[in-house]
RNA sequence: GGAGGGGUUCCCGAGUGGCCAAAGGGAUCAGACUGUAAAUCUGACGCGUAAGCUUCGGUGGUUCAAAUCCACCCCCCUCCA
């Protein structure tokens, strides 16, 4: 089963940041089927592409023939990870983090095999082990492994300790000790020997490894992923509009399509190897023929497409790329009715307006400006167009006349940003 | 419980009675240039067409005038108990 090394797999990835275990785990992993796990936790109702790495580093892991194990934190939610975060954050409710887990589920089930054999994947919960561990059982079993003087020298928690105005409280202290048991846990139950995650977790990661050396007398193991930045310092996953999430009612494909589109050029290369299966010799293969054409790079157009399809599947990436044909090529007119209609399904953004509404309102009504203030601002400036002819009276409402079968407006405000008005 | 420090516009952070819608930086947006890149330059960045209006943890007060002073309350941090 367990051919190719999945280590080399992802070293050629540069997906590797810290191994603990060394060469015993490289050893651990190509002399058997070993079960891999990997926690999300519920943080909002939706994952983002920031767990995608992690999600998809399971589902390679399951490739090579490794089974992989889903955490969702339906506990450890709870708490909430310190882990590299500068402030305290408020606790969520627990209905609504019941709520998100039920949401994140199937999130996670889309990326790995529930039914292949052996290797099958597991989806778990790490609420069904500690909802009913009685306090002081916990304190006596668990507690007394961890020593207070070693929590507080982990580099994850280190700035919340030392920095001035900030402080971490007993909770979020704690949320150590409760990923830890994860760990160990899951080696009782399922024989899970590895864990991965960003290299945020590594502390945790470590933890649950002492921990179940202590409570199971078994060595287990980790790999970190390397965090993802950008070349230009800004913070991956982010856009104008906010997160880029998973779930396609709060970021379309078409929209997530083109985060992905939107990659530099100093940075695409990489994200082929974290994000895509393709083998890492054709991407290098790509890159080095981007290098040597003057035109524009393809590997942009492969990332969006890999990835978008990945996520959204086949019918998702083919909207995203339905709606981009057709807004950034320019070619409004050939569009048919059934063509627009089929774009407001597939998830380009679109308002309803009643006629005589003014410019700005229009603006204002879908999203495209804050404030007719900025509205205006944006008028003027000449960013707003709408058919493709650049509006310069705010105050005017869209002309019913030059509407695309007699009701469509494609209001653009910039270079890429769109909105589909239609007149009631 | 005691002592001290602090809560300012998306973030960091200046501002200690009028010249404050509030310095500076970051983020963001737009224009130019481009490849729906990067870098750079320019402009915008509480709301309002404007006059003007509403903001500086909360409530109340002093004053012609408060982010700035007073009282009480809430929250955070540090040290002591």
């Amino acid at each position: 089963m367990a051919q190719e090394s999945i280590v080399t797999e992802l070293e050629s990835r540069k997906l590797i940041a810290q191994l603990a275990g060394g060469e015993e785990l490289v050893e651990h992993l190509a002399s058997g089927s070993r079960t891999v796990y990997c926690g999300f936790d519920p943080t909002a109702e939706s994952l983002h592409i920031g767990n995608l790495l992690p999600l998809l580093a399971l589902r390679r892991f399951q490739l090579a023939g490794h089974r992989p194990i889903a955490l969702v934190g339906g506990a450890t939610g709870l708490i909430g990870d310190p882990s590299f975060k500068d402030t305290e954050r408020k606790l969520n409710s627990v209905d609504v983090i019941a709520d998100w887990v039920e949401r994140i589920k199937p999130q996670l089930a889309r990326f790995l095999d529930f039914d292949c054999g052996a290797n099958s994947a597991l989806l778990v919960n790490n609420l069904e082990w500690t909802r009913d561990y009685e306090m002081l059982g916990f304190l006596r079993d668990v507690g007394k492994h961890f020593s207070v003087n070693n929590m507080i020298q982990k580099e994850s928690v280190r700035q919340r300790i030392e920095r001035d105005g900030e402080g971490i409280s007993y909770t979020e202290f704690s949320y150590m000790i409760l990923q830890s048991f994860d760990f160990s846990e899951l080696c009782k139950r399922y024989d899970c020997t590895i864990q991965v995650g960003g290299s945020d977790q590594w502390g945790n990661i470590t933890g649950g490894i002492d921990l179940t050396r202590r409570l199971h007398q078994q060595q287990v193991y980790g790999i970190t992923f390397p965090l993802i930045t950008k070349a230009d310092g800004s913070k991956f996953g982010k856009t104008e509009a906010g997160t880029v999430w998973l779930d396609p009612a709060k970021t379309s494909p078409y929209a997530f399509f083109q985060f992905w589109l939107n990659a530099a050029d100093a940075d695409v290369y990489d994200f082929l190897r974290y994000f895509t299966f393709l083998p890492p010799a054709k991407i290098e293969k790509i890159e080095h023929a981007d290098a040597a054409s003057n035109a524009r790079p393809v590997a942009q157009g492969v990332l969006a497409r890999e990835v978008t399809g990945l996520v959204h599947g086949e019918q998702g990436l083919a909207a995203a790329e339905r709606i981009t044909g057709a807004l950034f090529t320019g070619e409004l007119s050939g569009l048919g009715e059934d063509d627009l209609r089929q774009l407001e399904h597939d998830g380009l953004p679109c308002t309803e307006v009643a006629p005589q509404t003014p410019l700005l309102d229009v603006l204002v009504e879908s999203g495209l400006a804050r404030s007719r203030r900025i509205a205006r601002d944006l008028v003027n400036s000449g960013a707003v167009s709408a058919n493709n002819a650049v509006q310069s009276a705010g105050d005017d409402p869209l002309d019913r006349n030059l509407a695309l079968h007699g009701k469509y407006f494609v209001i653009k405000r910039g270079k890429k940003n769109f909105h589909l008005a239609k007149l009631a």
